[in-house]
DNA sequence: CCACAAAATGAATGGGATTCATTATTGTGG
DNA sequence: CCACAATAATGAATCCCATTCATTTTGTGG
């Protein structure tokens, strides 16, 4: 803890450059980390960096670019390791699994992604490159694979989003009455649930679902 | 077209009530269709009922309560009428294909679903409990309705997000060449889709994937 | 050595959502 | 029937945010 300088600067381009992308990826990083992501303005990433909000834009063009730099860090924390080494059902799951860990952590970024251009985002083509040969490996069309990965893929997006919703989320209220076979049905699972949270359940029944379902098409087609 | 008054309105409580949920959530939908998310703004729909901002706020407590009235109203686009006459399997597809083109028309509306309690909104309740109908009426065990409903919308809100992105989406650019195989999968799939949108065929392929697999999980446990 | 690019500061700018004081009207309990 | 609370407007103000701009300073390539 250093003694808080409000700004030791003077104007004008300092003798080392304070910034990059790098410092401002862990700058927002680290933010994200401490009070989530509606504590991530461009504002707060310049205080973190004991710099004016400006400067920031010597180097990102816009906030959202900076997501775009968080965005592809965070791939780097997708665990994808199991392409190597097990067969494909089980790789798949893996991955997956992890893969909605971290977004489910990084809810915010869905969105973004979703629209974003993978270009430039080298870790997380290095991603796609490994699941694609994967996929390759277990014996699919080549014209398969993208579309298999992005079904996954919106698939995980998706059960992300869900696992921040809040538990009660199909709580329905004074309406219970007008809707008895939802309502009942509700109550059924979650009591099935036991420990496992309602989004787990969820994300297992649909991925197994998938895996299968994958797995049948590609079967029929070879 | 009236002659454009700027605000032809006294302070104090006017004789006929100007404002209420209803009308507030037809501006809001009028203005979304016009101009898009980006043009939603409580400005623009108090402009549109001829009313100051503030005014608002004496029907909704934040622009987040007026999202979750759209989003109830957007819940009634979507065509789950199948459940009444098809078979399960053909009733699932194609409420989940309305659903998704629905939705990818509101694709802002995705993340504030994901996170936004039920309660009180009657429409969405009530297509939650005509699909929770046809799945029983399918033989469904009661407890595995309700994560495979979750699993499958799941899959539905992360693939309309997907059709929001832009076509080249995927497109490595300079880093082509240190990803030969996914820049190769990503060229085979757009040749093989030829008319059909990538978006819709992986939607396809991921859908027909899970009613396979979770038709397959119903089979194995009855 | 000098012109220009790069990288800071600090002071706007222009939106946003939301709040508050004020005012006028309505409906209601005594 | 009437006082009065609740309701529902206005308009001004607040606070936050992203982003821009003029200015200053420093590094660097010709």
């Amino acid at each position: 803890m250093t003694t808080a300088h409000p700004t030791p600067r003077r104007a004008g381009r300092p003798p080392r450059s304070v910034l990059s992308k790098e410092r401002i990826t862990a700058a927002a990083l680290a933010l994200i980390a401490a009070e989530g992501y509606e504590g991530l303005t461009m504002s707060a990433v310049a205080r973190r960096l004991r710099v004016a909000p400006s400067a920031l834009y010597n180097h990102a063009a816009s906030k959202q670019e900076v997501l775009r730099w968080v965005q592809d860090h965070v791939m780097t924390m997708v665990d994808f390791s199991a392409f190597a080494v097990e067969p494909w059902d089980e790789a798949v799951r893996q991955w997956a699994w992890s893969y909605r860990e971290v977004f489910a952590r990084h809810a915010p970024l869905i969105p973004v992604i979703a629209v974003l251009p993978v270009t430039d985002a080298a870790e997380t083509l290095h991603m796609y490159e490994e699941v694609a040969r994967g996929f390759a490996a277990a014996g699919w069309p080549e014209e398969r694979i993208v579309p298999s990965i992005v079904a996954l893929e919106s698939f995980i997006y998706g059960s992300a989003l869900d696992v921040a919703a809040p538990g009660d989320i199909f709580d329905s209220g004074a309406l219970a009455d007008d809707f008895p076979v939802f309502t009942s049905a509700v109550r059924s699972a979650s009591d099935a649930a036991g420990a496992e949270r309602a989004a787990d359940a969820a994300f297992r029944a649909g991925l197994d679902g998938m895996i299968a379902g994958l797995r049948q098409q590609l079967a029929a087609h070879s």
